[in-house]
DNA sequence: GTGGTCTAGACCACA
DNA sequence: GTGGTCTAGACCACC
């Protein structure tokens, strides 16, 4: 694992999950690795993991047991939700951040066809 | 002025003075706005904006005359380069994004069009 | 620590580090002393320190974990290099002035060993 | 006229004049250009020469003559002096910054040698 | 504990 | 008036 400096450690470990989420990688009640796991994977410390695990819990898209594990929430339409809601996100901001450098949305679809 | 929070103010303000240029709204030599003026304006303190005017010097897209002032750099294909370099960064990174959530171009282009 | 007026401090803190790396005084992964540490004992505002390790940073030179510390570089053709580049740095600007003198190279030899 | 940037425009204007001095292409005696051609062959303010004259003037290099100009001082003793001054000085400071960088005389010698 | 940002206010050199 | 540096003190996020 290779962490981005700047962006908090913890948020890259929230953002890892939710795309291992989305992507179908985990699975609804699937056990996340546990925070000890992790952090040594990670080589980073147990509380970064165990806080990104806390911000997963808060968004409603793992659930804890104590003294069991950490499991995606079996719950279809809130996985979609999620995924909708991010990605959209994502969209909407690259527009609008584009659109600020006076790019039309026909501009940005040329560009990204021509990207790579 | 309003500014986000959690995304430092002066590299707000770099983004601010870096879109200005790539739309034209600030030209080759041009004088950018004294760093006390600025600060009064914005209602930020004035350190604030000087940090913010050295990265920009850093990044070569402005110079400073000591006891003059800070202008836009008059280099065309600089300016050409910097606003390639923008645009194309950040259409590569959202690209990137969306592909790690198995988003394909076409896909992409489809959320695009139907936004908003 | 004393410090040279008219120079600024941040940068004189700067220079000061890069001899510690280029001398090997400071050796690869080694952790800087943390800005408020250096802060005291040169007697100087922790601003001003913040800002010469920013600038080493910007030099690439030394890599900072936030919360963690500041670290020097591992890469020792990373260093290397600086070393090279600040001495031939160094040494052609002295030449170039001397030369600006109507000295040739010959002449400033002599001067070196004759020197102190 | 280009001046280097971060080095005040008036101190570059001595130094210029002072090498103009040891390198014996102004004389003593010679008549120094007005503060106003200089300052339009350099498309510099006037206050910046002004200063540059008066900082030499303190240096006892120039005299003033009100209403008359500028002049080189006559006095060979002087301008010898200046020169052998300006000139171990500047060795002296390479000296004393290349051995903190653990250079010793003889490998400074070398460096030079194989420089350019 | 660490680094990062920001403020308010000051002083200086430069043009 | 302009930019550049510095201080003292504060608050925050991160590990």
């Amino acid at each position: 694992m290779e962490f981005n400096t700047n962006i908090p450690i913890y948020s890259q470990v929230v953002e890892m999950i939710l795309k291992q989420i989305i992507t179908g990688e985990l699975k609804p009640d699937d056990k996340l690795e546990s925070v000890r796991n992790l952090s040594e994977q990670c080589k980073v410390n147990m509380n970064t993991i165990q806080k990104a695990y806390t911000e997963l819990e808060r968004l409603g898209i793992i659930y804890v047991q104590r003294g069991v594990g950490n499991f995606v929430v079996n719950d279809k339409s809130k996985i979609n939700q999620l995924c909708i809601d991010v990605v959209r996100g994502r969209v909407s901001n690259f527009m609008q951040e584009m659109q600020s450098f006076n790019f039309s949305k026909e501009d940005i679809i040329l560009l990204i066809k021509e990207s790579e």
